[in-house]
DNA sequence: GCTTGGACCTGATTGC
DNA sequence: TGCAATCAGGTCCAAG
């Protein structure tokens, strides 16, 4: 389940195989994703170098010199893989399901890139590169952890008035953009903030907690992303998901490794919640 | 304006 | 063993 730091992860894994290359052929394989293709897409990236591979969020955004910008979201299930690169630790996934690659890139050099998701939660689109502030998609993102304008005074304002519960709140792409379920719950149990507590009450010392909770496990997912890429791709020639070894999250039952307490699960806005009882408050 | 919950999608898991 | 139901979750959108 791709959230910031694997996206992240993803970008580094293919930067270098596609920054400064040009598409020779797309194959788009099938109409849509989670929304339709743009018109004419193979034959807009055909032919186009990739200026530069960038990410807003859990947008990846490939530059081109059409004057397009390639932005692509992995939803839940998407996933690259590298094949037929100059580096044999790319090599392809032996694993994979051929039926859900859905686009494959072909770029100068011999390098082929397959865009595989078999839940079809994610989708790629072209917008404009000159126009890309108005891309409806990112325009409305609050501003992302580890960057300056994500700090406590910042949720202080954010997070004043509002009713809901501070999980649903974080999941709230528009108070902080990138996070998902999981980094939420962690970054929760790290600040010792429960997830039920209504979000207009996270202020003062809460969110004084919570800022750093964020980055911290934002800034380690990412280092272990990205540490891993040479280990996985030397098992299965995959990127974008890695092992991580979570406090709460998916744990109900398990001792909390803080204080032993039994890590409890509920469900908000009709997502699992892991919280301690006694050390989230 | 804010909040909630359903829809989308399909593989994996659980229950009978 | 086999089938059906449930769950997972990022984003959008309709409804309250």
């Amino acid at each position: 389940m791709p959230e910031l730091p694997e996206v992240e992860t993803v970008r580094r894994g293919l930067s270098p195989m596609m920054e400064g290359k040009t598409f020779l052929r797309v194959e788009q394989r099938r109409p849509d994703l989670r929304f339709p293709f743009p018109a004419r897409f193979a034959e807009r990236l055909t032919g186009q170098t990739v200026r530069h591979l960038g990410r807003a969020a859990k947008f990846l955004k490939a530059e081109l010199s059409s004057g397009e910008m390639l932005i692509m979201h992995l939803g839940m299930t998407g996933r690259f893989t590298i094949d037929g690169a100059p580096t044999a630790s790319f090599a392809a996934d032996p694993g994979s399901d051929a039926k859900h690659d859905h686009v494959v890139f072909h770029l100068e050099g011999g390098v082929q890139i397959t865009y595989n998701d078999p839940r079809r939660f994610g989708f790629m689109e072209l917008w404009p590169v000159a126009q890309f502030d108005a891309y409806p998609r990112l325009k409305k993102l609050g501003p992302e952890p580890l960057s300056n304008g994500f700090s406590a005074a910042y949720l202080n304002e954010a997070l004043a008035g509002r009713q809901t519960p501070i999980k649903a709140a974080l999941l709230d792409q528009a108070v902080v953009a990138g996070l998902g379920n999981i980094y939420v719950l962690e970054a929760l149990f790290r600040a010792g903030i429960s997830p039920k507590r209504k979000a207009a009450s996270v202020v003062g010392a809460r969110a004084e907690r919570l800022a750093p909770a964020v980055n911290a496990v934002i800034a380690e997912a990412i280092e272990a992303g990205g540490s891993s890429i040479s280990d996985f791709a030397a098992t299965d020639g995959s990127l974008g998901y890695f092992q991580h070894s979570f406090d709460v999250y998916d744990r109900e039952g398990e001792p909390c490794k803080t204080c032993a307490d039994p890590i409890k699960r509920i469900v908000q806005s009709s997502r699992s919640s892991f919280y301690c009882g006694k050390c989230q408050r």
